[in-house]
DNA sequence: GACAGATGAAGGA
DNA sequence: TCCTTCATCTGTC
């Protein structure tokens, strides 16, 4: 991972997550505390951030971000999504995590399902760590991703937000 | 190389 | 049903 990338806090009524910007676009993103799920004390909000040094190009995708993933929170699809890099993955994460970004809202699908998608039947187990790697979960749906058995099978943010984020998303296990 | 993993399918109780 | 076992593929150390 490369030190160059510019840290945005989004506050929401959820926590505040973290963005990290790269010249290419979102690169990755933190869930709040950088950890599991956590029930929000009270409004963690506040101003987002001193805006001023950052290039205008990246307050646009700062802002889209923003708007999108608090869609998300409210349950409803986000439809602008700022670029997104990619670039810290291999090309197999890659593949997967462009599936992923097909899932439609209040959509899921297995792990089985990607990697039938990506021409990697049996590499099941594989898009599994590939979703566990990736590294803008909610804007890249790896939520939406649930074992064959409609179990939830696992989540980097762990699982409360998974379960979380899917009932937003209206989707009853 | 060896090993672990956010799986899936099959077989047995 | 539920549990156990095993095949399978990729990433990481």
């Amino acid at each position: 991972m490369k030190n160059n990338f510019l840290e945005l806090p989004i506050p929401t009524r959820d926590g505040r997550f973290l963005a990290r910007y790269s010249e290419k676009g979102l690169a990755e993103m933190d869930f709040p505390n950088g950890k599991a799920f956590v029930a929000p004390k009270r409004s963690e909000g506040g101003p987002a951030v001193k805006t001023n040094r950052v290039p205008a190009q990246i307050r646009d995708w700062h802002r889209a971000t923003e708007v999108a993933l608090k869609n998300i929170l409210a349950g409803r699809a986000a439809k602008n999504l700022p670029p997104l890099d990619f670039s810290g993955g291999t090309e197999f994460q890659q593949a997967v995590w462009r599936e992923l970004r097909k899932i439609s809202f209040g959509k899921t699908k297995s792990y089985g399902e990607i990697a039938r998608r990506i021409g990697k039947a049996r590499a099941v187990r594989a898009v599994g760590g590939a979703c566990g790697a990736n590294p803008i979960p909610v804007l890249v749906p790896c939520h939406r991703v649930l074992a064959a058995n409609k179990k939830l099978g696992g989540f980097g943010g762990g699982l409360d937000w998974k379960r979380t984020l899917l009932a937003r998303e209206g989707v009853s296990l």
